[in-house]
DNA sequence: GCCAAATCAAGAGCAGTGCTCTCGTCAGCG
DNA sequence: CGCTGACGAGAGCACTGCTCTTGATTTGGC
């Protein structure tokens, strides 16, 4: 029967509502900015104010929750991205990541902000939040994983590196103990660089730190990032 | 006589006025977060809300006045503080920087956060606060700018780099024109990147995204910032 | 030295906010 | 089928940014 569903009707269109609130509060996000108002995401969805609280314990609750579907959208974004490139092609999959990081970011860059931008005054990340956050990073470990099983990683890029102190060898194991148990430290660590690069580009551009410096933003991010990847050795 | 000083009795404490507003603003921003309640502030000062609106024009024009503040005091602290180091010592001058940099954030996160992190809503930079902002990439300008004209500074750092596009040479070239003239596009080109990631890792560690990742922040950081020194080519 | 003019702080008030509490209502569950 | 728990509406509180008016105080020109 019907009624033997795995979630009740009561709970699915709870689910349903809570999904709706969202769609509005992102709406609202890409408009408005930053700061979100409940009472006018209430009046979008013809429905009083003290309603909303049925749902999300408080505004901040609801922030929480589009920061974890963002750090989901991302990463299932940068996941696709890179999946479609050709397994050997390192480079490539290197640079499908950075494009799909920044292609995300500039099609919602309030959310972008939300992630990446100062956290909201309360700040505290949820436990399943930081598990969101990691499936993006996730995806650069497993390339340069596979650059060091096939052999394929510079260990010495440039000239004579600093040596890794223990503390950061330290640090940059445990980091890459488990999606990149092979690949060396040095690599991990410079990795570990150009992924700061990357987000550090990308929030450059899009808090405004690169108007009237750089104009030619495709060319000027593509390059960086290829550099990136020369730097790290793959 | 003393009626014959340049500013008037009025102009002077208007002046103080302005300057106490703005420091009992700033302690209100290290407190309570980004949310800077204007009420709030003229109740510290013991005045009235509307007091305020004699000294600026709205919130966001507040904000502005400590962004231009802010921008100043670390431009300031920079070029301080790579001053004190031998002109000789390049690699001493760019880690001078970036410790100031990181050392200045750390004390005042919430200032940080108002110059890089998310814009606020209406974000439109005042002329004069791109100069202040300007203040201390000048500074690592000068730093290549000097390695360059005395010969010491690697343009091939690494296996072989990807050439520049026209476009970003471009963009480059006029980048680095006023303060850097002497030193080639690649090496300005790999400078704009390590600035990039020295306020990549900033960002990230004053944001949580290093949270659970790196605990030894400071030698994580000394390294990085060394290695980028490695990679520019000083 | 006086007086008009400019400047100032105070207060009331408006529209908006997050959030709480109460109160009928109605529908899904047992 | 009846009950109970979830629900939305509404009033209300404390707060926000901002505007306008009012009366006091200072300033600068005569």
């Amino acid at each position: 029967m019907y009624c033997m569903k795995a979630t009740s009707i009561r709970a699915r269109v709870r689910a349903e509502m809570t999904d709706e609130i969202k769609v509005i509060a992102r709406r609202h996000l890409a408009t408005d900015g930053a700061n979100l108002s409940l009472r006018a995401v209430a009046r979008d969805l013809g429905v009083v104010s003290s309603a909303i609280y049925r749902y999300f314990a408080s505004r901040d609750d609801l922030l929480t929750a589009l920061i974890l579907d963002a750090y989901n959208s991302l990463g299932q974004t940068v996941e696709d991205r890179e999946r479609a490139v050709e397994r050997d092609d390192l480079t490539g999959r290197w640079m499908a990541v950075c494009d799909a990081v920044r292609g995300w970011a500039l099609e919602r860059p309030h959310e972008y902000a939300l992630i990446y931008g100062s956290p909201v005054p309360g700040y505290q990340a949820p436990p399943d939040t930081i598990a969101a956050a990691t499936r993006a990073v996730t995806v650069l470990g497993t390339i340069i994983q596979d650059a060091a099983v096939t052999g394929r990683v510079q260990t010495r890029t440039g000239p004579p590196a600093a040596e890794l102190p223990d503390e950061v060898a330290e640090d940059v194991r445990r980091a890459g103990s488990v999606i990149a148990p092979d690949v060396p430290d040095a690599v991990t660590a410079r990795a570990l660089s150009a992924w700061v690069t990357l987000f550090g580009l990308v929030s450059f551009e899009l808090f405004g730190q690169l108007n009237n410096v750089v104009q030619h933003r495709d060319e000027f991010f593509g390059h960086q990032m290829l550099a990136q990847a020369r730097f790290v050795g793959i």
